[in-house]
DNA sequence: ACCTGAACACCGTTCAAGT
DNA sequence: ACCTGAACACCGTTCAAGT
C-alpha cells in the first residue's frame, strides 16, 4: 500500500550495468558524507558529484534534480528504521505488554542514535523535500506493525487499537526527532532513555 | 538564561523610525504569505521584498541574510507558543494533577493547530538553518514552566521533576509535529485531540 | 535615515560532444 | 551505455547612487 512516489522525485533510470550501480552507490555515499562534513548548507551538487569522483552531468543521469537525490538517501535511512521497528515487533508477539512495550523503544531508539549525527543531519535536510508521503508511508508501516504487535499481546485487548498505535508510532518518533534536534546531548539521550519506557508502559497500560 | 542568538543571526538593525518599524512588519507578513502561496523552495529574498512593497536591498538592511529572516519568523512563533504555554502553566497551579495535565495538552494543542498551514510552514522551514540553539531556549522555557506547574501540584509529587518536565515538553511538541508533519489529515488530528491527553495524564500518574 | 536596483558570485540543471 | 564539463538561468548578497 505504500504510495508510489512523485514522479517528479523517482529516480531518472536505474543502474544497467556494474559500473553505473557503483557509480549510485558512490553517490549515495558521498551525499552523507558531505552532510556530515560541510552541512546542509553546503551540499552542493557539483559537491557531492567531485566527493563521489564523478561529473555532475553523471549524478543527474540517476537523479532528476537534487531534491531526488536527498528523497533517495532521507527513504533509505527511513527504510532502515521501519526495518527494525518491524523486526523487533515480529519478536515479541505474543509476549505480555510491558515486555513489547520496552522492547519496541529499545529498538526504536538503538535504529535512531545508532548514527546520532546521520540522523540528525538527516533531519535537516528533510525539510528541504516534500516528504508528506514518505513519511506518512512510514508512520503506515510502522503503525501497522505496533498494532499487529499489540493485537497479539497475551495479557491485554484494546479498543481503539488504531488510535493507539499511531499515537504511539507518533509519539515515538516525534520525542526521538525533539530530543535529537534539540542538540542531543548525552544528558538529553539519558533521561530520553529513562523516560520513554515508563511513557510508553503508562500509556498502553491506560488504554488497554 | 537565553541563549543571545549566535551574531549571524541577529537583525542587522532595529527600526529607528515609523517608516522602517512598518518595513519590518511587511516583511514579516509577507515572509509567510510567500512561504504559504508558492512554498519553501520558492521562498527567495526578492519575492519576499517584492510581495512587501520594498526593494530587496531594503530587505537586506534589516536582515544580514535569508536565514536571519527565516530565523526571526520562527523565533517570533515559537515564542507565541512559549507564552500560551506559560500563560496555561500558571492558570492551573495549585490544582489537581489531572487537570493541569488537561488544561496543559489543551494550551499546546491550541497553539501550534490554531494556524495549521503556518505552523507547517514553519516547520518546512526550520530545518533550512541553524535552530539548535532556538529550539533548545523554548524547551528550557516550557521545561521550566511545566516543572513549576507540576511542583504545585495539590495532590501528587516527583522523584525526578527535571526530566519529567523535558520528557513531556518533548512528547508534547514531537508528537504534534510528527502529526503536523505527516499531513495533518483531520482524521489524525482528531486522534491526536483523544489521545495525547491520555497519555499525559498516564505518564503523569506513572512518575509520581 | 532610509531606500533603490543593477551587478557579481555561486548553484542547479542541461546538452553537445566524447568513450 | 555511460560519462564529461562548459554554458545558462536563477538566487543570495552587495554597494554606489538616490531621497
Amino acid at each position: 500500500m505504500a504510495s508510489t512516489p512523485p514522479d517528479l522525485l523517482k529516480p531518472r533510470k536505474s543502474p544497467r550495468q556494474a559500473r553505473s550501480a557503483a557509480t549510485v552507490d558512490a553517490i549515495f555515499e558521498a551525499t552523507i558524507q558531505v552532510l556530515l562534513s560541510e552541512g546542509a548548507a553546503r551540499l552542493t551538487t557539483t559537491r557531492v558529484a567531485e566527493r563521489a569522483g564523478v561529473s555532475v552531468g553523471t549524478l543527474y543521469q540517476y537523479f532528476p534534480h537534487k531534491q531526488a537525490l536527498l528523497y533517495a538517501v532521507l527513504k533509505q535511512h527511513l527504510e532502515k528504521v521501519s526495518d527494525s521497528v518491524e523486526t523487533a515487533c515480529r519478536h515479541y508477539e505474543g509476549l505480555p505488554l510491558e515486555t513489547m512495550s520496552d522492547g519496541l523503544v529499545a529498538a526504536f531508539l538503538d535504529a535512531k542514535t545508532g548514527n546520532i549525527e546521520a540522523a540528525r543531519a538527516l533531519y535537516l535536510v528533510s525539510s528541504e523535500l516534500d516528504t508528506d508521503g514518505l513519511l506518512s508511508d512510514v508512520t503506515h508501516r510502522v503503525g501497522a506493525a505496533i498494532t499487529r504487535l499489540l493485537t497479539s499481546a497475551s495479557d491485554a485487548a484494546f479498543s481503539d487499537i488504531e488510535a493507539v498505535g499511531f499515537t504511539l508510532c507518533a509519539a515515538l518518533s516525534g520525542t526521538v526527532r525533539a530530543v535529537l534536534e534539540r542538540g542531543a546531548s548525552p544528558g538529553a539521550l539519558t533521561i530520553l532513555r529513562s523516560q520513554l519506557p515508563v511513557l510508553c508502559r503508562a500509556y498502553l497500560a491506560a488504554v488497554h
